[in-house]
DNA sequence: ACCTACGGGACGTCCCGTTTAT
DNA sequence: ATAAACGGGACGTCCCGTAGGT
């Protein structure tokens, strides 16, 4: 990587939380370059525009956003419902990468009138985020530790929203309460998707689940 | 009411919408004024400032917001869970009665840093609206038709996250998708919330609901 | 003269130097207010609006202007270009009857773009004072006094235009110097209007005067 | 040039007609936005504020004045007298270089209350314009082709303020027969200022010219 | 890569002419 | 006739994003 790229990924990574924290329009280029050192000539040098680095600051946080979110499962001992309750207790615990919430939601919330690209960047992320849960239940149902009547994309919009929601309401109140209402409730609904064991005889007429 | 006032409260309905849209910093002036057809000189005597603005207009926002999210239950036949369908099922059809999305988290995202005044409003809107739900499952609790190990400030916290991040997703995504597969899920944990009916034993150790 | 109309009549001969000295445009309600020592609504119960007070006060001082230089000349012994005499004379004498210079002249230039009602009223003082002139060269003419060549409206628009703009020069320097050496060539000028006095033989081929 | 300086020139020449129609007040910075074509920004980084402006495009105007009434001589065949007529001619001809009347005299008006700079900077036009008329009438009594008798000051103040209130005249009146008078008369006092031939006896006591 | 110049356009103050209530 | 309220629109400051020159 050449010294020039290196510049650029540093502003990158420097701009991409300040992005996040004021949105688009709050960001000014004066904060840029307090935080980056450098001047405004410094940064137009890598960058077209102020929508550019806007552009490749938000790319690059919402993919830690979606690493974070769908990596390391590898690491999970159990099935595929396991490693959704390992995805919630992460989200919970560690609920953005990157300071000011989650890059997802913010653009989203942000972008939503106008600025088309960010919107797609959201959407996009949202999307990955979302195949990966879907795989997951999908995968759990094909092995028989899921009940065949669930629908992954239910589950995977209810596990984004009701994250992304709670973090949102957590950040307003200051509290982690959000989260980890949120996480009790998706566990005990991760839990109420599993089939009944084999050898148990299922109580007709006994629905057992909320879902 | 004077003149002025119905001036001032015009400019506050106008506003409303295109503040919740486009966010503080995102809306300018030149649109309000070209909104409300007044000048610079018409709108700043009814306001000291935009901040003070914004201030009243995410007021009103929220307060329509708040309002049709907690009033007319009286017309719901049944008891404390029916109405939290009701409400379920309201916010899914009618998601906002404010144009360009929910204004409690438009602000919540929109003023998390810095403004604190918005972060103040919309913190207090949340609280008002969970309190209405807690009060819900409160009184279902009472009355026998939710069950005793319930605890209401995770079921309203979950169901404002989970209805609030589903809008989210499905003005991102342009599909009511999102919203109905949320509705689909907290039906059956509302659902999940019932004490089993009297005369019907309870079978020892079998709840499978966390709820 | 009913009291309302008398308070009208004070209004108007107040405001009258103040429009003359600041135009239409660079003079204020407040100064009027100020001057007159009555509020505006006093003010706007005797003129529709500002434009109404103003037409007035210019009518009035151009009625003034006028009158001073068309007025008394019954007083004059001796013939039309006397009478003329007379007229530069007390032009550079008295050459406004209103502070703040000739309103016909002030008026002619500051409505000159725009402001078509006080351009039709100064067109009309300008057209009533060259009338005036006119009249008396005219009878000059006619009782043998001037020759026959001369053009009437020829000299009363020269003596208007260097009369005015000797008023204007003097004006801008604080000195009645260009008054004086237009009243000097003025006086030559009339002069040279005179028919040889009978019995005087002409000299052929010697053009006098170009008059 | 810079590219800085060429904007504020360009605005000034814009700016200059306008002003000189509308007087200073009379002119809004609106206007000269669309005029120019740049935003208030674009405007206030060349200029302190809008008097500035103004003086400056007075500046440019009164500049440019002058100069058409006080250059080109050179081309002139003849006398001083016969550059007199030319002066008199020329300014009929083309009374103003700048749309919306001479400056000269427009400022003088608008300017007359107040606004010294401006004053200031009609007067020293005026003044400039009058030192050439005077040095050409003096060369003409140097070298024996005007009489001796005559006074420069005279003959400048009177043309200068013929001029100029012809000029008025023909604004105000929406016709050129004010102007035409002038020349007509202005062009008889110029020859009535030439010596007799040489050679031909001068009747003693005997003048007849106006002057 | 820095630094300054440039033009854009935001927000805000002030005062004006007008209307209304008293 | 007064005085306050009202809406209009002027001018001006500030800072932003961008462009060039060094």
């Amino acid at each position: 990587m050449s010294k020039g790229e290196l510049t650029r990924q540093r502003i990158i990574e420097t701009a991409a939380p300040i992005f996040n924290r004021r949105g688009y329009e709050g960001c000014s280029l004066q904060e840029l370059m307090e935080a980056t050192g450098l001047e405004k000539g410094g940064i137009y040098r890598h960058f077209e525009n102020k929508e550019e680095l806007a552009r490749e600051a938000f790319r690059y946080a919402m993919g830690r956003a979606v690493k974070t979110r769908t990596d390391n499962l590898g690491e999970v001992h159990g099935g595929a419902v396991a490693k959704l309750h390992f995805i919630v207790r992460r989200f919970v615990e560690h609920p953005s990468p990157i300071e000011g919430g989650c890059p997802l939601m913010n653009t989203a919330v942000d972008a939503d009138d106008g600025n088309t690209a960010l919107k797609e960047l959201a959407r996009e992320g949202i999307c990955m985020w979302r195949r990966r849960l879907m795989a997951l239940v999908e995968e759990g149902r094909r092995n028989g530790e899921v009940r065949q009547d669930v629908v992954p994309r239910q589950i995977a919009n209810v596990l984004i929203a009701t994250l992304e929601g709670a973090l949102v309401l957590s950040r307003l109140e200051g509290t982690k309460v959000p989260l980890r209402d949120a996480q009790k409730v998706l566990d005990a609904m991760l839990v109420g998707l599993l089939a009944a064991p084999v050898g148990v005889r299922r109580v007709v007429g006994k629905r057992r689940s909320a879902l």
